[in-house]
DNA sequence: TATGAATGAGCGTTCATTCAT
DNA sequence: GATGAATGAACGCTCATTCAT
């Protein structure tokens, strides 16, 4: 129980509703939200079509249970890269970045077809996940930019606007990831990928020794968003 | 005559097609594709139903018609990024991309419920259209790797994978304008935060004069994809 | 309640779908199977639309199912033709043969738009219908054939190809049937279009006494179809 | 212009009229009538679809144009059998009638598509249509009749009802024409088929010598419909 | 005559949801 | 709780027919 108390309220395993929203996992994932019917989904759990409303009110509902599960796997997976001391050799932080966005990918790549799905019809479905959705990002983003705020005053980072470059990292994970989901990947093997990545999102591209096309330009130290705490 | 009819050809033609997917447009981008009919369609063409089946085959079928419309927008200007001649000024390729960046953003923004449709709703409707969404990442990621590897050439950027850098930088694009899409946006203005966005992209985060942590990590010279031109 | 239960799958089942096959078949005969819409019939069956196609998955099958039923009762009276015992007077079973085709005409007399219905529409609609029409004609032929066999092993029929003669005789009695039908009859009593109909097909025409204008005219004893048993 | 004059009134050559209706001819044989549009019409014939309604007030119109047509050539050929004169050696009475019905089936056998339009589709359609096809069987069995009213005042065949005689003949030609035309035949080649079909219905099957089990059996000389002219 | 764009009534079918048992 | 028969609103699509040009 304690492990899987991800549920949502039920706290005795109702194996009804726990079959109802594997089945239904798998054939969102399979055949896409719409073309997934409610009967296919009471079938494939081996229950009666009335026992659906018993568990949920509309089908929209286990929809947005699914897509909440996943997004909570994901936040976990995240929250990790927060999780260090602070008195750890700097360069752990980097480590443990490239250790959870492996792990991520990884999550993604066990579980292809669902992260299709959340990315193929999570948006623009309701109102309240779409909420969800949004929210999600932000949170990410506020643990990947208080790891930057970390970083900077560590001196590892120069300065920069938090959640800008929050949600630009964010973006370059999942467009890499997403690629990797369904092109037949000629890219290098997932930890390789990740390191190339993270060096890209640390470290940019310009080339050592070379002057910074930036340095000289007005860069003003906005304030973004609710981060506006005194930080 | 002949040339009436022909600016004819020309200018009033649009008529019904061109109606229909205005009026799509608009209300796919209001109410997603799901939620709009072909009857809401027509109506707000001011035509009758029978008269959309003149002009498409299915319902699918306007919307692909217009993302292809966008995608070939996007795809127009990204393509301007490379457009320099081999005797300009180095730094004039890091002017030029952030000006097509910025002109990406603004069509973004002028247009946010279609933007918005395109990412909700244009993955996993129809094989075809899936198809269409890949092959435009892959050319437009291609477009971004040839500037990538005609900057190493100048010297200007280090080595690194250009197609998987170009999906990461897309990556970045994207996520930054979609938060900016439909979030009360704190952001700063777009020429900023595009400025920013290009910096981390080419630049990094990392503080000068600090190590980096990556420079001793092997960091294969890998080949990526098709790029296996004789470099 | 085993037993109730049993009655009622056995009484109470019609329900439903014999509700809406009793509408479609009253509906069809009156107005024709295209003329007749699926709500139509299920109005006329007092259940929602919806309703039908728990019965059924087309519209198609409806109509299939009320063909067969019909054929089925056809084939049925035809097939008691045969019932004869070998040792039964050789003038029996012209008596049979009389009794069955009068029966015949009644069913079709008393249920005439539905004969009408099954000559109007039940070719050419659906190829496993037409096959299945095919079939029925096949088959009430082959019973005839083996009737035509028999009397001519007792000697009381001259040699012909059975098969053939079958078809024939379906034929005379289909034609006047079907004439019977809808034409205002001013032809006798059923009974005695029956007989006159059966004189016709085992006697002939020829006035007695009167040469034979084929006797002289080569009649090879052909060999029709799979009836190729060892005679 | 003298021969092909069976069209309906025009009398100058409509091409168009007659390109449509050969065109329909071959798409209803084809598809049937339902399966077949005016759009399809028109396009096979060459012709914009606003042209047919030139034509034709509806589509069924030029369905019934079809149908009248080949009845009408059905009809002409029927017709011959009775073009004997009175002085003919009986038999001859025999041998035409066995031309006829070769010719018929030739003229089927040739047109199979067209000959299972017929049978499918003609009746039901339309009132007038209908009334058409119940005409036809009733000229065509009048001519029979009457065939059968000069051969028995030739002596050449026993009384009975001519009029139910003719049904009767037209059913089993009808049933083996049809069988026929759909049939991998096994039947003999045609020629033998009418030559059979003709021995059964003039001659009967009883075998020779043998007591004819309805002589003595109550046969009223009855009058059957129109053809109660004093004979 | 001939065209073909436009019409719009109409139909078969689906499926989320309800509710008596 | 569990069932599954019943519902009925809704939708995509077709096609005979019209009519301005």
């Amino acid at each position: 129980m304690t492990r899987m108390s991800l549920r949502t309220k039920e706290t005795a395993p109702p194996s009804r509703r726990v079959d109802l929203v594997s089945a239904a996992r798998t054939l969102f994932a399979e055949k896409g939200y719409h073309e997934t019917t409610v009967e296919d989904i009471t079938r494939a759990a081996g229950v009666a079509k009335g026992t659906f409303y018993l568990y949920f009110d509309e089908k929209r509902q286990i929809f947005l249970a699914i897509i909440r599960d996943l997004l909570d796997v994901i936040k976990a997976i995240g929250a990790e890269i927060g999780h260090g001391s602070p008195t750890e050799h700097p360069l752990a932080f980097f480590e443990r970045a490239e250790q959870t966005a492996l792990k991520l990918l990884e999550l993604f790549l066990d579980n292809r077809p669902l992260a299709r799905l959340a990315y193929r019809e999570s948006m623009g479905m309701d109102p309240a996940l779409d909420e969800m959705i949004r929210t999600f990002y932000r949170e990410v983003a506020e643990i990947e930019a208080r790891n930057i705020r970390v970083a900077q005053q560590l001196g590892l980072l120069r300065e920069c606007s938090p959640m800008l470059t929050a949600y630009a990292h964010i973006g370059m994970i999942e467009r890499v990831v997403l690629t990797l989901l369904d092109e037949p990947p000629d890219f290098p093997p997932p930890a390789e990928v990740v390191r190339e990545v993270m060096r890209l999102a640390y470290e940019g591209l310009r080339a050592p020794g070379t002057p910074s096309p930036y340095e000289h330009l007005p860069m003003p130290t906005f304030r973004v968003q609710a981060e506006a705490e005194p930080s």
